[in-house]
DNA sequence: CGTGCTTTTGAATAGTATCAAGGCCGGTGG
DNA sequence: CCACCGGCCTTGATACTATTCAAAAGCACG
């Protein structure tokens, strides 16, 4: 990673960055105290087992938040990016084998967590929103957790693509705007990379994707979603 | 539900209860608007996809929230005892069907939004404590996540049993603590009942538990941690 | 223009869901 | 008090889905 010139959170273009939502004298003490770096595509923000000291906010950037098995068979998550948070712990007591790396360049400002916790006192609204964010995502994961267990390989592949799209968008209208492995979706949608790649296949056939290499052009997000909309 | 008399949260014996993170005149405010209801075994808090108007703050219980499916197949997505909390929504924008139930007989407290938000304004103290609790959660669920997707449907049993004892604890030193039906230990492995019930009598021949009618005893916690904790 | 990684397809295998049936209570009403 | 009924639990047999193993084709990069 390198560590950036730390220009002001007052004047940083990311409007969704929940530093946002303190008063101003605290948004200039964060300001100060934040360390800003970049992260190339593939690296690692943190890795399992390490201790965090701190939040990472994301400036710009694609990051997944993955859980890695013994056999190194990797499970993504959780995706996140521009105004989302990693790093968060419980009561930091337990650990359990998290890994955040960067799916595209991205930039992250790093606090650490004796300044946080001195902002959660002071900026309610800052608590507020940060406390919003994680029930959210809460919510999110537990859909997921029906997800994992209910839907064929297809559906979960399906329900994959639409969680990309929802996280990082489209380019060019309908092109998932991200650049990710097949492997990484298989460990997005809990299953083989051979599995994904034949529900890639179904999709295309069924006309509601179109594989473009290694883009993937959503043609119908409708039927895609009603696809999966059984479950839900 | 049966509503009940409004004791003082100041009086409250629940001492995990987060409204006790509040100032004591907040507490005193929250005390006389929460209304408080008793459920008895089966009945359901809240159901899927009907807004929800506050949070619940459970007094003492046990509580599955659940996601139902179209087929009517339920999945258990989270459990909560005393001190939880329950109903929290995002943004409030999107709904998805999740339901709540007691699994044993259980005091609530509800409190409306518009006082919850007041008072997450006042009390930096317990909006960070319900920030940790979401916190927590999401990475409680996000584990959770890896199970559903690479374990093995006898690893999904011992996993299940192991968070049951988690979140409600032994009776007698080993029994675990809850009245539950193999119908809804399938839900919660995210199995069939009939794999659970073969997984269950895996689980007995290998001396790490033993089923007592619907009581379960852990004979060997340990080694039903390490069954599982290749994958953690 | 190799070399190695990713993607794709095929075939065999293993694991799990589903279907079917019998047994075991617990509760209810005669 | 007993017999019946219905839901829950259990076991067996079968079908199916998805994983795994193996190999070839495509692609990126030096």
């Amino acid at each position: 990673m390198i560590p950036q010139s730390n220009i002001s959170c007052r004047n940083c273009p990311n409007v969704n960055c929940f530093i946002k939502s303190c008063s101003p004298d605290w948004i200039q003490l964060i300001s100060n105290k934040k360390s800003e770096s970049k992260y190339k595509k593939g690296q690692h923000i943190f890795i399992a087992s390490k201790p965090i000291f701190g939040i990472y906010f994301i400036k710009t950037g694609k990051i997944k938040i993955s859980s890695d098995g013994w056999n190194g068979k990797e499970q993504i998550v959780r995706l996140a990016t521009d105004g989302h948070i990693l790093g968060h712990r419980g009561y930091g007591k337990e650990t359990y084998p998290i890994s955040a790396a960067a799916l595209d360049e991205s930039v992250i400002c790093f606090v650490e967590n004796h300044i946080i916790y001195e902002t959660f006192m002071e900026n309610p609204g800052f608590t507020y929103i940060m406390m919003m964010f994680y029930a959210q995502e809460l919510r999110a994961v537990e859909a997921r957790i029906k997800d994992m267990a209910q839907m064929t390989t297809t559906e979960k592949v399906a329900s994959a693509l639409l969680y990309l799209k929802e996280v990082f968008g489209y380019t060019n209208g309908d092109v998932l705007n991200v650049n990710i492995s097949r492997k990484e979706i298989a460990a997005l949608a809990g299953i083989s990379e051979e599995q994904t790649v034949r529900s890639l296949t179904d999709l295309e056939n069924k006309k509601l994707i179109a594989k473009m290499k290694r883009n993937i052009r959503i043609l119908n997000e409708e039927m895609l979603q009603k696809t999966i909309s059984l479950y839900r």
